[in-house]
DNA sequence: TGCATCTAGTTCGATATCGCATTACTTAGT
DNA sequence: ACTAAGTAATGCGATATCGAACTAGATGCA
């Protein structure tokens, strides 16, 4: 491995770091002993529409088929999620959020909004902000290669 | 949350799934059976050293100590480490890589290599390394502001 | 020294993740 | 229409993660 492919693979360890730290920060917070990945997924419905298959959602966050099917049977159990049947196919079904599902997310970003203003505050505005659209070129780049 | 406040999560948000992403592709190419979190433990031993102590090390990935006996447990079964009594407190340890273990981390290192490049020639020098003065600066900030 | 307190690591039980195989349904080809 | 192949979701078993409680050894203080 070369130079920059050195600084690369640093790249994703920093960003595995940072990953790992910022999740025990909000992990922490989060209301109702919800589990990120339970966040993670109400946050997708909310921020990109509800109405998705299971499929679609494994698909999304790159995650197996089976480890949806519970993330999705615990949202159902807490009633943040219902699901119907696919109405053109039989095989598949539909995610719809609740309205308990939408408050429970309001409340999970309410919990991590003091962390938040702390880490802006203590690092100023643009320091994190400004790296955003790198970020996002990273990412659909990888989005877009993912047998790479 | 305020408009920068916004912003922040959604860096937090985009370094997970760059995580995910990136961690989807680097564990289906770890040698045999190798976990990433196994990977991510030798990978700190080679670089920043051997001779710690469980606790240290658990403390440096920020989990929990429980978490960090298993991983522990897992490489010495596959001889990639010893753990050998800490010499001088009698309730500790100490972490040693094994030949067997540098061996290991090389060799996956060497199965990275590949994606590493493929990503490096598409995004092109500089779009992934520019970016890790300001993340290493980030992650600092958040090592030293656990309890936030 | 003696004892209360603290600390490192492990055990145990619960949940999360994931690969493999199965079931139910759809689609394609004849 | 019938059958083969493909697809969506689930059941099951194995491993990873993690919190609570426990054990053994270290430390502080009278």
């Amino acid at each position: 491995m070369d130079e920059e492919g050195r600084r690369v693979f640093r790249f994703f360890n920093e960003i595995g770091i940072i990953n790992q730290l910022a999740g025990a920060i909000f992990a922490a917070r989060l209301p109702g002993g919800l589990h990120v990945s339970h966040f993670a997924l109400l946050n997708h419905l909310v921020r990109l529409g509800d109405e998705k298959t299971p499929l679609a959602l494994a698909s999304a966050f790159q995650v197996p088929k089976t480890t949806m099917t519970h993330t999705l049977a615990v949202l159902e159990k807490r009633a943040a999620i219902r699901l119907a049947p696919h109405p053109s196919d039989g095989r598949s079904k539909i995610v719809f959020l609740t309205d308990a599902g939408r408050k429970l997310h309001g409340d999970a970003i309410a919990s991590m909004a003091d962390p938040i203003r702390k880490i802006t505050d203590d690092l100023g505005d643009g320091t994190i902000s400004d790296l955003i659209p790198q970020l996002e070129k990273i990412r659909a780049y990888l989005d877009q290669n993912r047998g790479i």
